[in-house]
DNA sequence: CTGTTAGCGCTTTCAT
DNA sequence: ATGAAAGCGCTAACAG
């Protein structure tokens, strides 16, 4: 008896063979308990005998179900990118869904389309907008196609959402180079497109008003990149009064750090320096970089988590956005005096 | 005039709109050049006007083609993962492809289970399977669906497959250390059931014998594991005589690296260390670690220039593996001599 | 418990 | 050039 073509098999031939009714093999397939063990018993070793795989768009179309989920993210840096597919990953995993997914390279009329072509394959949509324009996200968003919005606050939209709170991060990071002993303080800053940049910008400046009376403390443009770390380590050395630096993202801290250490400057000895992130990549560098760290994997999680709930029940109202508190991590890269906490 | 619902229209609203019959809607929705202008421009300004966004689930169904490639990884390290997604994500987007991504966390059936829920959802696969039993996957990939499978060799299976040449790449990392001066090697080793590791175990293995006459280099055990690295180093201090490390991955490497300098134990100049893959974080340690690199990115853009060449012609042959050569990247980690190439 | 009959939303012959 | 109708593979009333 040769092998059977796997997957070529359709329900039909299923229930022929079984000498049934599609409408029977459907439900025998489907476990429902109004069948006979007899017929079950048929239907289900002719499916086996034909290598039976069900066509899912077929059963979507007709059950108006994907068991799909759609994933849109803009284009992100490694670890952070695989650590928040990951967390929606496992999480979907757990419940059987999959991922459809949709980075959407630059220019907002391609994510319109992007989130467009999810339309029919897809029960809900987990949609990442860090850039300030989050409107015309949302704007695109098919009606009645429940959807949660990380990374960006998006007040009454109607929508879910769930976003990292920048704002307080910032301020404890600046706190906590103050407690080191730091009283010349500087940041380094993300895009300016970009929300959460922003608001680490804006938390930094507050605290440093706050905490050191700075009016106006130094801030280095940058944009997330390894070059833009490398830039201010520059302007640093350049100025060399610098004694604490706060950077929007890791990528630039330890670019920063490490262009700082090869010039010759003392880390933390001499600058003492805190990242936002921690990425896998935070506790490899030497010295090992504290930062603020996100649970990256758990905001896809808890996204999906509240995907799902506004999937079953689509009257719910979105509620508050969820706040993700990022939590300090003191190491090596900023630790002065004695222990210094975390 | 209020804003209509999003994707809510189906193309009968649309025809109707437009007093036309259905047909004429897909024709002239579809761009097909038999519709007068006239009846053209109505379609589409009642599906503007209608908010229309076709159902690609029902199209695929209709058409047999859902410009959809599932993507079957296994749990991989966050670099990794993130880089071959970018690859096949950025080939795919060039060709308005979709991606449906499964992980199949762990056991074989899970495996069959993620191929089997893609039937009727994608147009080809792109599977990667590093463990050994590359079988079981090749024997559950539907009949007449195009696959091509990344990094295992699966002769004769009728699948184009493209690999990462291990053994050549461990041999040119053994020929670096050696021209390095490094005459005691040590080889930290990948998980046993992993195809790539077990390569470059072996390159480890021949390239020692061949270019220092060592017939039993030190092989330590391994998983990929940031732990692993740790212990490597451990084993590294207790013994004291090895001058050269060939890392199956970076991960390791790295690990590996950090714990020896904590240790007091010079890099390079007691103990040169390379490793495998050139993740990002590879050029951030201190010192940077040297690496055979491999276009992580590229893997998964070629991988998927081959699936659309099998899509197009199902009838071509599958043809020899695609082979793909690690690039030996000097760094300080192993770098001892002058200047020493790359 | 089982079979018959409609669809799900779209494309595509086949006539006209 | 256009419309009517069949059908992609499956599920879900509705009868029996």
């Amino acid at each position: 008896m040769r092998p059977v073509a796997i997957g070529t098999a359709t329900i039909r031939d299923v229930a022929r063979a079984a000498e049934v009714s599609v409408a029977s093999a459907s439900r025998a397939l489907n476990g429902h308990h109004s069948v006979t063990p007899a017929t079950r018993e048929r239907v289900l070793s002719a499916a086996q005998a034909l290598n039976y795989v069900p066509h899912l768009g077929a059963r979507s179309l007709s059950t108006r179900r994907s068991n799909t989920i759609g994933v849109v993210l803009p284009d992100l840096f490694g670890e952070f990118f695989s650590e928040i597919i990951r967390g929606i990953d496992r999480a979907a995993h757990r419940r059987g869904l999959q991922l459809l997914l949709s980075n959407m390279h630059g220019n907002a009329d391609e994510t319109a389309l992007a989130i467009r072509a999810m339309r029919g394959r897809v029960d809900g949509l987990l949609v990442m907008s860090p850039e300030i324009d989050a409107d015309v996200l949302v704007a695109n968003l098919p009606t009645g196609l429940p959807a949660v919005v990380m990374g960006a606050r998006l007040d009454g939209a109607g929508h879910a959402s769930i976003v990292i709170d920048n704002h307080a991060g910032a301020w404890a990071a600046v706190e906590h180079l103050v407690a080191q002993g730091c009283t010349r303080l500087a940041h380094i800053a993300g895009p300016a497109d970009n929300a959460d940049a922003l608001e680490r910008a804006r938390g930094f400046r507050e605290a440093a008003r706050a905490l050191l009376g700075d009016e106006t403390p130094l801030v280095l443009p940058g944009d997330f990149s390894e070059e833009a770390g490398v830039a201010a380590a520059g302007a640093l050395r350049a100025r060399g009064d610098i004694d604490g630096v706060f950077s929007a993202n890791d990528i630039m801290a330890i670019a920063c750090m490490v262009s700082l250490i090869e010039g010759g400057v003392a880390v933390p000895e001499k600058v003492a320096i805190i990242g936002f992130d921690d990425v896998p990549i935070a506790r490899f560098v030497t010295p090992r970089l504290s930062t603020m760290g996100i649970r990256i994997a758990d905001l896809g999680a808890r996204a999906l988590d509240r995907l799902i709930e506004a999937i079953d029940d689509p009257a719910a109202p979105a509620g508050e956005p969820d706040h993700l508190m990022p939590e300090l991590l003191v190491r090596a890269s900023s630790l002065r005096a004695g222990d210094g906490g975390g």
